[in-house]
DNA sequence: AGAATAGTGTCTATCAGACACTATGCA
DNA sequence: TGCATAGTGTCTGATAGACACTATTCT
């Protein structure tokens, strides 16, 4: 058994979460207000470090810790929130105390589930941005790439599948699929055409009628669930 | 300072990466033979621990660590080689002496410069695998998944990217980019629509005519080349 | 001359986008 | 009744795939 290679110096390794979540008609991202140096006062995505045992081994799975977090910030039951591995930084420079690699994850909250968020011991406080506007101050860290790179993915993957609905209630309708897509891309979205981009879905199994209609404008629109088929990325 | 933080027990963080090349026709994939335990004498990606500083800071980037792997597992010259990080593993089982968490990273090598790959000090053997055949064996760690991450990876590129220039040379043709597609997407594609697909990324800009000729079959095609516009993903 | 590959043309089914139109239920 | 939204139909241009065909050059 070499062990040699084990007494190497290790890097501390973390977690970052962009947590996005639909507000008041807003893609919105999750924001911690910085507690201690270094970016002292500055907002960051809330993020942490992953448990390892004691003596450098075992410990919580990535995907795991990214959860614990997750569910801590936003007060929710675990297993219930869409989550995917993002990006894995790791310049040297990121973190000026020591050598932190962070794995960023990102994370999609159905509308009405944001509320519960509270200040815990790390933060001074805690806030719901508009994405736009988190896009556009600066944030501590590299977390500015990180969201970046998640509106990236998101953009991406709406053309092949219908992650969006990780943001709605169980029941949704189409239009409302369609305004949250509007949203990620940044431009309007032909309601027509949308809609049978949609059926195409509902064809191939990844979506199912609902149960009964819901009037979010003036006529009573058909609602939508997930299909039986998983989209897989 | 709150130093606290970074009392808590680290993970060792390695690199992996996968090597592709085309060689004899076939895709293939560069693997170690283990020299130690865990999984000696299996199979395994080449791979090695980030460096770190002394006292757990700087060190060096992870890209830098993957390429710095890459060079000396290849004998290439550094900067000359597409590399991309692919995904970041840390099951906390999947290495049985200690906590270790694997940024994975896939290479593309160009045809040609694959043969100057020699054995190390970690390893028993150095082999070149077709790729299919590697997918049908027993790989140590978690190393198999990351084969067919790559594999799914590429195969997704291909249909918005040109990536697969990266297997070859500076000059080539455009029944030579096509080869390589047949081999990653495993199945055969129309000469003539595939052209079609091609010279539209020409138009683009991504691609662009070369100089002269080259025969591999019976009639010299001209060769085209790199353009002045990246695809970036 | 024959053979294999380079390169072109064409037909069709599908799809995305633009836009007009009908249907329905609420105020 | 008016109106905003749900939902349908239609046209067009772009695109992917299948496939036939011509052109070129090596042996």
């Amino acid at each position: 058994m070499a062990k040699a290679s084990f007494n190497y110096p290790r890097p501390a390794l973390a977690v970052d979460i962009v947590i996005l979540c639909l507000r008041n008609g807003q893609l919105q991202v999750l924001l911690l207000k910085r507690k201690n140096e270094p970016f002292q006062d500055s907002w960051a995505l809330p993020g942490g470090f992953v448990r390892v045992d004691a003596e450098g081994c075992g410990g919580e799975d990535l995907q795991v810790a990214a959860e614990r977090r997750l569910c801590e910030e936003t007060r929710l039951p675990p297993g219930s929130i869409y989550l995917e591995q993002l990006y894995t930084f790791g310049s040297p420079e990121r973190d000026p105390r020591t050598r932190v690699v962070s794995v960023a994850y990102y994370a999609l909250l159905p509308e009405g589930l944001a509320d519960l968020a509270e200040v815990g011991e790390r933060a001074l406080e805690v806030g719901w941005f508009p994405l736009q506007q988190a896009l556009n101050q600066p944030l501590a860290f590299d977390h500015l790439k990180m969201l970046q790179m998640t509106l990236r993915r998101l953009q991406g993957k709406l053309n092949y599948s219908p992650v969006a609905l990780e943001f709605l209630p169980k029941y949704f309708t189409i239009a409302e699929l369609r305004t949250i897509h509007q949203l990620i891309l940044g431009e309007q979205l032909d309601p027509g055409n949308f809609r049978r981009k949609f059926l195409k879905w509902v064809e191939a199994g990844y979506l199912a009628v609902g149960e009964g209609t819901r009037t979010t404008g003036k006529k009573p629109a058909q609602t939508y669930q997930r299909g039986l088929k998983e989209w897989i990325y």
